[in-house]
Formats: structure tokens, sequence, C-alpha cells
DNA sequence: TCAAAAGTGTTAAGTTTACACCCATGA
DNA sequence: TCATGGGTGTAAACTTAACACTTTTGA
């Protein structure tokens, strides 16, 4: 044990808890576990895990997001801390929730699989363990609040994209319907969607324009409302 | 020690650490203390202490301040977590940033000087200790988020107010001038926002008239923007 | 009498909203 | 040939921004 000027004070168990969002056949979904262990194993819950002793808090959830994903390097934004007494009936853990977006399509799905991982559709959640329901409608909050100025949302859709694809992405977070001329001029304004010279014939007969992210636009002009 | 699921797991100390915004003077402050304890005794700090085995981290946020205050049930907002491996050089804690908005005037002076505590401008803020700059950041930039949908800043002003004050207060939050008759103009259309028959003869020859804000008729209307 | 803060409306510019039809294609 | 999703422009309503002078009174 190494000696700390705090030893006094006492010590709680610290986890992460990831918000992990994808956009499919035009609705937003969470990835949810069927808890793994004990106690209340089997329930709903977000995916989480114990911070270590030598890791960052930020790290902590960058690590439980690969275990579940196999993905690196995402970008993960903190809802808060949620720390009442009787949180979790396990023991009194102090919990910290992330949420991080993702392209369904990019995630590996045997390990997916191997954690009992399942995409739900946000507008018919399962019931959820102890304050994941909390969780989930913070990180929502703090995702609505943040697309009209962050171009974050690109990561919930693959490299190429149509406008109305897009466009039902925006619906599915706003939990609102726009309006399809009025979004389309806005986004043209925006140097950073780039039109491709890809057709995408999968979801439509004529066929609808491919767009796609340039980053490096972005960084030279990295302010604009949608 | 009472059984626990998740005793393999290790152990943190976690701190709750108060951005406390008071205004005077046209100028946004914050109260900070010098360092009562080691390590780094007498630097400049937030005030903080270690969240208690049996209180909700809220709870501790609110008893922080009650000490260095002496005023109960004050609306306090949660920043976030900071949580670094290396953050603090006693020992490795996770700290919860809050920010709390008080009438300068409210507080009791006494327990500020057996703090230690001193109110200083946003505008010149001494180096601080660890990441609580970071913490004042991530408060100031909440705060701005806030102020144009929440009635918060009013917990900053007497209970009676010139509309000057309350143009100069939003001005000090925002950094930025506004202009005085548009202000003026979007006041008057908010009902919660009332004239008194009072009159400031303090910081005007001419005199003032003092406005005052109405929770009951906020709570009939609670959305607004400023 | 003058310095200092209080108070007061209008107009132009910009932004946001509402709205409906034709196009291309595969089935 | 028709059902499906793709694509396009304008006008009215509303919101925001810019702007300058008169009032009151204590020193």
């Amino acid at each position: 044990m190494a000696p700390s000027y705090y030893s006094q004070y006492p010590k709680f168990h610290v986890a992460v808890d990831c918000i992990i969002f994808g956009f499919e056949q035009g609705e937003l979904k969470v990835l949810l576990q069927k808890r793994p262990f004990e106690p209340r194993r089997g329930e709903w819950s977000l995916m989480g895990g114990f911070v270590k002793r030598d890791e960052d808090i930020d790290q902590a959830a960058q690590r439980v997001l690969f275990q579940l994903t196999g993905l690196h390097d995402i970008y993960m934004k903190q809802v808060g801390a949620f720390g009442t007494v009787s949180r979790d009936s396990g023991d009194r853990v102090i919990s910290i929730a992330y949420f991080a977006l993702l392209d369904i399509d990019r995630v590996n799905k045997d390990l997916n699989h191997e954690h009992s991982a399942h995409w739900e559709s946000m507008n018919q959640l399962p019931l959820l363990l102890f304050d994941h329901k909390e969780m989930i409608d913070g990180a929502l909050k703090k995702l609505r609040a943040m697309i009209g100025h962050c171009p974050i949302s690109f990561q919930l859709l693959p490299p190429l994209f149509t406008l109305t694809q897009l466009q039902a992405l925006y619906e599915a977070i706003l939990g609102e319907k726009i309006d399809k001329r009025n979004f389309r001029k806005r986004v043209s304004e925006l140097p950073f969607i780039e039109k491709t010279d890809n057709i995408d014939k999968v979801t439509s007969k004529r066929g609808a324009v491919l767009y796609r992210f340039n980053t490096a636009m972005f960084n030279q002009e990295p302010n604009f409302k949608l």
C-alpha cells in the first residue's frame, strides 16, 4: 500500500457505463446487454466496467467500448457522474456515463454476441437496470444539444450516405420531422458535406447521390448550424 | 466490512469540488480558497471535500457548499467527473465538479474567513491547483449554455434588482456587450420578471426601477429565451 | 450646470418556415 | 404503368440587429 495524504477518507468502486448509439432503418438504437454477472444477472443494462487502478476514467470508457465493439479511438463524450448511495444493489458504486456514436456496420458482431449485446430501438427500450435509463436520457439530451453545432452525427453513418439518410438521422435524434427542402438548403451551405460521383441504387429506384463528410474541410471552418 | 459482489475491483477516493459563482461590481466572481491541508497547502483551489460513505454525490456537494457559505438548498449543477490518474498529487482522487450561483450578500462571511476563502474575478483568476481551472472553464461553459433558457442567473442577484444590473450580469456571464434597448425589450416580454414600486437610488442619481423574479409566474410558463 | 445612469421605438437585414410538383427507375 | 423515393425554389412571417436622443438628479 502506497502512503497517501488522504487515507482517512473512504474509497468507492468507480465504474463507467457506455451508451452506444447506432442508426439503422431510420431508427436511433442503443447497444444493450444482458447483464453477465450477479447481482441481477440477465437483466438489460448498459455495457459497463470498473475503472482500473492506473487508468483515466476516459480510458476506462474507451476500453469498455473496445471490449464490446472491437473499435478503437472512438469519440466519446461524458454524460456525467451518477452517485446516489443505493443506485447499484451490489454495493456502492459511483458510475460515470459516456456516450459514443457508431456506424453499426463497423462493430464486431462476434464481440457483441459474446457479450450478449443487442441493438435496441430508442423508441421501445426494454426496462433497464439501476439508473441506466436516466443515463440514456442524459446522453440523448446531450446528443440533441450537440448535433446542431458538432459534426458528431456523421459517426452514425457509413462513409458515404444520401441526404435522405442524413435527414432521417437528424429526425431520429431530434424526434421530430424536418422539411426536406429546408434541410437540403441548409446542408448545401455546409462546405464539409461533399457531393461525390457515386450513386446509391439500393434504397431507391431512381438512385440518390452519395455524400461524404470531409474532415479537412470541416477543420477549416468548424462552426456551423444545422 | 459488508460483503460485496464487487470486492475484487479497486476503490478510489471520490471528491466533489464546488465552483461557486457570485456577481459583484459588474464582474462575475468565483469563491476560491487557500488550500488548508497538504499536499500543496496554501495554493489557490476550489472548495472541495471527500464524498462520505453514506452520502449521495449531490449531497456531498451541498454539504461542502454549506460548510463554506452557511447556505442550504442551493441549486447546484454537475459539471462532470474529472478522473485522470495523476490529477491530484496527493493520491488518486476522482473528483466531480459542481457549480452554484449565489448572491454574494447572502453568504456567511465568517465561514468564508474561517476557510480562507475569497471572491476572485473571473477576469483575473490566480493560478489554480490541479485541474481546477478546467473545472471552472467547464462550469462557465455550462452556465453560458443554460442562462438563455433557465432562470438560474437570478440566483446571483439580490431579490430586487435593476434592469441595468441584470444586463450587466448577462454581459459578465456571456463575456460580450448586449444592446440595452434590445435587452430591455426582451425582458419586458417575460412575465416572470416583475416591475416593483421600489426605486433604487444607490447606483444612479435619477433612480432606477427595481424588478423582482416571480417564481410562481415562472412555473406557469417555464419556457423562455433571452 | 454638468456628469452619470435611466429610459424609450423604429427600421432594415437576416433567418426561418411553409409549401407542391416533376423526375427517374425497377418491378 | 405505376409506386417509390429523389430532387428542386419562392414568398411570407418572424426574429434579430443596429441605432441616438431625452430625462432626472446629486454633486
